[in-house]
DNA sequence: ATTGTGTTGTTACAACATTACACCCAGGAT
DNA sequence: ATCCTGGGTGTAATGTTGTAACAACACAAT
């Protein structure tokens, strides 16, 4: 299995600073939640999560299908079957500013809370929970008698590497 | 993308409650922007919006090239261009969610954070304006060095009507 | 009149996502 | 062994969302 690429050193910035996602952890979670469905953790799968696990950051399906090292091609339609299985096995979230996916290697609690930060800059996604958002949100609803049910939170922004580096 | 059964409702009881968007307010706050800007606000604009505003609901750019009463039956473009003048402007909002367009006759200011919700059911969308999850924005930030500067918040669950309700 | 700026009409295309169906294959029941 | 069944896979077709490019037009300023 792959350990993680190391990062710092080698490239030029901006295929780099993406991530890391530790992809052992995150296809271990991926293999149990396939047990405890009865369903088989297949080489698809595999290598979908791999591949976006590698990356340590966002994709879009179709980028998805062209860099999956597996040699075959993949259509469309199968890297959003896999793309469907990792997400509800909590293995990969979907960036709907972006319409991309990532890895996570986080456990989220049922009710958490998360906020996603996406960097403007290299794409790069992270990760946070909340309480004080989850507030918040609760607060607003009660306003106006809404139920929440599924948040979701995404900021785009700079990440610390890219505010730094003052851009261009 | 979500196929919800009927994400964006055309079914029997939505022409009523999805709402309400006061029409001629939020046209003359288009009116002002375009003044301000130097540009004209056309009747492709006006009934861009004045649909919208009538509708009360979040409605795709297809949708509203088809429901358009301009007689003309309107391209995606055309459409697409209306509605990139009418978010600058500040009356009407990209929901990514649900990759539609709604109407809104709030003046928001500079720095506000805005909470998007949902409804699951009717697709009505209420706004409320939060600084506590403002601030849990910030908190979440701050512990990573990350730079927020466009956050996007969309709330799924039952607005107080469809929850009253529990189903038809 | 000429130029400049911005809108419109139109075509074409890119990017994202789903439906449908045939096939395979492993596990369990007959 | 044979059948049935439930998921996964391969493939094609299509649906949905969003842009690029360009010619034509309107209007105002010079
Ligand atoms: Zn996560
Ligand atoms: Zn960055
Ligand atoms: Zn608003
Ligand atoms: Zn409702």
């Amino acid at each position: 299995m792959h350990r993680n690429p190391d990062p710092r050193g080698t490239r030029a910035h901006e295929e780099t600073h993406g991530h890391p996602v530790d992809g052992d952890a995150v296809e271990s979670r991926a293999r149990s939640y396939a047990v405890s469905k009865g369903v088989p953790f297949t080489p698809m799968r595999q290598s979908v999560l791999a591949l976006l696990a590698a990356s340590g950051k966002p994709m879009s399906a179709y980028e998805i299908a062209e860099k999956v090292s597996d040699a075959r091609k993949l259509k469309a339609v199968q890297v959003y079957r896999a793309l469907e299985f990792l997400q509800e096995a909590g293995c990969v979230h979907r960036l709907a500013s972006r319409s991309a996916y990532f890895a996570c290697d986080h456990l989220h609690g049922e009710g958490e809370t998360v906020v996603f930060m996406v960097c403007a800059q290299c794409g790069a996604v992270q990760e946070a929970a909340s309480e004080l958002v989850a507030r918040g949100l609760r607060g607003a609803a009660k306003t106006t008698g809404f139920r929440p049910r599924h948040p979701m939170i995404e900021v785009e922004g700079e990440c610390a590497e890219c505010a730094g580096t003052p851009e261009r």
